[in-house]
Parts: structure tokens; sequence; C-alpha cells
DNA sequence: CCATTTTCCATGCATTTGCATGTAAATATA
DNA sequence: TATATTTACATGCAAATGCATGGAAAATGG
């Protein structure tokens, strides 16, 4: 059981933590330096856009969102306080909530994303060709499974 | 200015999101699993024993390691702490120190490396082959740079 | 030299995160 | 249907992080 990992394998690992910081960091600054809360503000109130119905559930963002159950629970808290969602007693479930956007959730998604589309470029797509980031995008796909 | 992201783009970037959380996690549950410190702890015992023996300068880790200046600091501060390095007062530069590996240091590196190797093999080189993983490294690199 | 600016590092304070646990409702089991 | 288990979400408390600032030494430049 040695089996010391090659050097591809450092290469893959070392690139994509460095890259993940430097497109990450690259893309927060631009939302606060723009006046904007952080990413993850973004992700809920899109992801709550997307499910379009009544609203979603804290456990199904949880899993899309990639976040711990205590993490969703306060970023909520937040985004609620700034007005952006609403927590809804849930009819089929007591234990549960629907938390649904408001107006001026999909009013700041909306004017967010300009700022972060543009950062999305110069932080990928000025990088990498066309071809280059669905290479990328596959590999990345096949890592993240 | 309007240049929406393009398909490409947004898959590259979900990708590149989704494929760190799920790598990084992997290695870190590896580490704590184990009853060993966080990630960040080995980079900075590894980057104090490539250094030649003076030690290393807390700017200069700073950069290699692309931590804050504050967060480097209290990253040391703990380290530190548990005993697995030294700040030594700088000859040259009164105002700065010499941050150097301490013999319970290089062991804990030692020990916490077959541990983090297969974390990164079981993260990585099962996931892609070499070939792939060299192509990921190569494109990652340039968005990194 | 002296004054100003820059570099190096630490730290108080507020926010965020992590961990463990709590509560209540739903579900499973006997 | 009484009891045990699991699921959904919140929260107290400790640790880590981010932000702004501080202090001290070096570098800059009159």
């Amino acid at each position: 059981m040695k089996n010391e990992p090659g050097e591809s394998t450092i290469q893959a690992w070392t690139g994509l933590l460095r890259a993940q910081h430097a497109a990450q960091s690259q893309v927060e600054k631009a939302l606060k330096d723009a006046g904007f809360p952080p990413l993850s503000w973004y992700d809920v109130l899109l992801e709550l856009e997307r499910g379009d119905r009544a609203g979603q559930r804290p456990f199904e963002l949880e899993r899309r969102l990639l976040l711990p159950q205590y993490g969703l629970s306060r970023l909520l808290d937040r985004i609620e306080t700034a007005g952006y969602l609403e927590r809804r007693p849930c009819v089929d479930d007591a234990r549960g909530q629907l938390v649904v956007i408001t107006r001026a959730g999909r009013q700041l998604r909306k004017k967010i994303w300009p700022t972060y589309a543009a950062a999305l470029n110069a932080a990928v797509a000025e990088r990498l060709n066309d071809k280059e980031r669905r290479t990328l995008g596959a590999l990345l796909e096949k890592l993240a499974g």
C-alpha cells in the first residue's frame, strides 16, 4: 500500500487549489467592490428562483449548494434578515419550512449578475479558449463526480 | 459590454467549485479522521522544510501559501503553540522574524504524509488517468496564472 | 541627517464557521 | 398504538476568519 502519488497527481491537485483560489477570490472581490454580498447569497437566490414553485426546502438547498446544515441555516438567517427571502411554514411537513425569494431578492440577484458575469469572463473566459474550457469542465466534472 | 458568459465558461466555473470542494473536503476529512491537524498545517510545515536551514520569513510564506497576512500570523501562532515551529528574531531585519520548523514538526509532517498521499490518490488519481491529470493540471495552471 | 513613506508583523473586534446538541415532527418497528 | 428511530431545522459555544488599525523598523528622498 505504498503508492506514492505521481507527479501528475500532485500537479492536478495543486493546480486545483491554486486555480480555485485565484478564480473565486477574483469573483468575490468584484462583488464586494461593487457593494454586493458574497457569492453564496447569489447562489441561494438563484437556486430559489430556479425551483420557482412554492419555494424550496432547506434540505434541498443544502444538497444543491453543498453547504452544511448549520451553515445553510445561518446563511438563510442573514439573507432573510436582509429581506431577500422569507421562511414560511411547510404545509405537508410541520418540521420543515419553505424558503421563498422575495421581490427584493429577485431584484438583487438581477442586479448582481452583470458584475458576476464580468468577473467570470475575466477569471475564466479570458484565460482559456472555448475548447479548453470544455475540456476543463469535463475533467473537473469527473473529479467532482 | 454585455458579453454574457457562455455555456463553457459556466461549466468550467461550476466544475471548478464543485471539484475543489469535493477533493478538498475528502482530503481534510481523511486528515481529521486520522487525528491530524488541517491541511494548512501540512502546507506550512512542508514549506518550512523546503527552504534552507535558516528558516523562512512570514512574508515569504504568505506568498507561497496564498494566505492573508493576518491569517498566516495566526496560523503560525497555533502551530507554534503546538510545538511544531519556532519564531526567531531576524538578524538582518529587526521588524521581521525567522520561522523555523522543529524536530517535532518534521516528525509530524512525515507522519501525516501517508494519510495525505492516500487521500490524494483517492480524490484525484483514482478518478483520472495520467494523461487526463496532466491535461487538467496544465489547464488549471493557466487559470491560476 | 530629518521627515515621509513603505514594509513587516501583531491584534482588538465583529462576523462567520464548526461542532455538538436540542427540539419537534415524521416514520419505522414491535 | 406505544416506543424507538430517523429526519428537519435551530442554536450555544468555541474556533477560525476578515477587517481595520497599531507599532516598530526599514527604505526613500529632500
